[in-house]
DNA sequence: TCAATACTGAACACTGTGTTCGGAAATATT
DNA sequence: AATATTTCCGAACACAGTGTTCAGTATTGA
């Protein structure tokens, strides 16, 4: 019946597979990695690794892909209730990115680690367009394109989360949060306002 | 006397070379580009390139150096006057951008670039750094650490540069400095203010 | 116990890197 | 023009990493 063991032990591989590979990015950059590295590591065999995936890339995408919508959903859902003034909350990004420090380090440090960066922006940038657009009443037109400030605004989300990095995290996640806001949302508001 | 012959035919090797790299970037992206690739298209032999160059990258960058340069050069001497309502006027940066699309888009678009987007943006940030102290009276003090101030400006220019290629450059290079200052104007201003 | 499934690791072909070196070609010097 | 110097050439080589294959072993589930 319950026949999860069998697909434990693929996923227990699998995993073994990522945590190598997420290890190793903490010592040294992706690109430097080899899959032989990656496989002393996880103890696993090369022909396993093959078979499981098509080469170095689509094991990193796999492990990202779910850190990223974790990322996300901890973006979308801050728990607190709407606010006219705030566009969104990056406080739980920094909370998260403080709690899992070397994991956040490993992402934003390595050189091929950019697809990451580009899927993130991605994703928060269309949520944020979303929620550009909710502000609006009907026939309204922002004097800038919603989809360039929701470019712009996770451009600066990340950015700022690089340089909190790079500069071993001065501040506490409250006033990097503090900080977005108070860099990004004058301009928003600003240009929110139909005919300025 | 003037040995400069030998010097020229040296800088024409390297010239072809650098040619040859950016050219293929254009058309892939530079992780696949091999030695060999560069070696055919600038019709060089092997040992020349590794007399010259240790490797690829060292290429890529010796080639990037002047395009940075050139480009900090249109940033920090834009030919207006100071404007305090102005931190830095993006509007030369994508004319230059306009004018030397498929060279912009070769740096933008690749992977391994980002070595170069780095360096843009370091550069950018300091001299945006000075900018903001020059505004700034004696004894005050923004709310705002003026290098996050400045990395946050940098990587807002590079970021619509971005975005403005991606979507086939659907404003004016004066449009998109408009949108630049629009967006970023507010929430500078309000944080130099020493006390909101 | 038997069959299915997953893992192993050595061997292999292949691609790309960076070095070496004898000789050719271009350039400078006299 | 003859010679010396510098630069370039390209084949050969050793090396490192990739991805595949396959016969054999270990695990698991019935």
């Amino acid at each position: 019946m319950d026949h999860g063991k069998t697909d434990r032990r693929v996923t227990r591989t699998r995993h073994l597979l990522r945590e190598a590979l997420m290890s190793l990015m903490r010592e040294q950059r992706y690109d430097s990695i080899t899959v032989q590295n990656i496989l002393d590591r996880a103890d696993i065999g090369r022909s396993t690794f093959y078979s499981h995936y098509r080469d170095k890339e689509e094991l990193l995408i796999s492990g990202l892909d779910d850190i990223i919508h974790s990322l996300i959903l901890t973006l979308e859902n801050p728990g607190v209730q709407p606010d006219q003034h705030k566009l969104l909350s990056t406080e739980p990004l920094f909370k998260h990115a403080q709690d899992e420090f070397q994991l956040h380090k490993a992402i934003m440090g390595g050189h091929g680690i950019n697809l990451m960066v580009q899927k993130i922006q991605k994703h928060l940038g269309r949520h944020i367009e979303d929620e550009l657009r909710s502000w609006l009443k009907e026939d309204e037109a922002p004097a800038i394109p919603i989809p360039l400030m929701g470019h712009y605004v996770a451009s600066v989300v990340l950015s700022l989360l690089r340089w909190w990095f790079d500069n071993n995290k001065p501040h506490s996640p409250a006033q990097m949060d503090a900080i977005f806001q108070q860099l990004v949302m004058p301009g928003i508001l600003e240009s929110m306002r139909p005919k300025g």
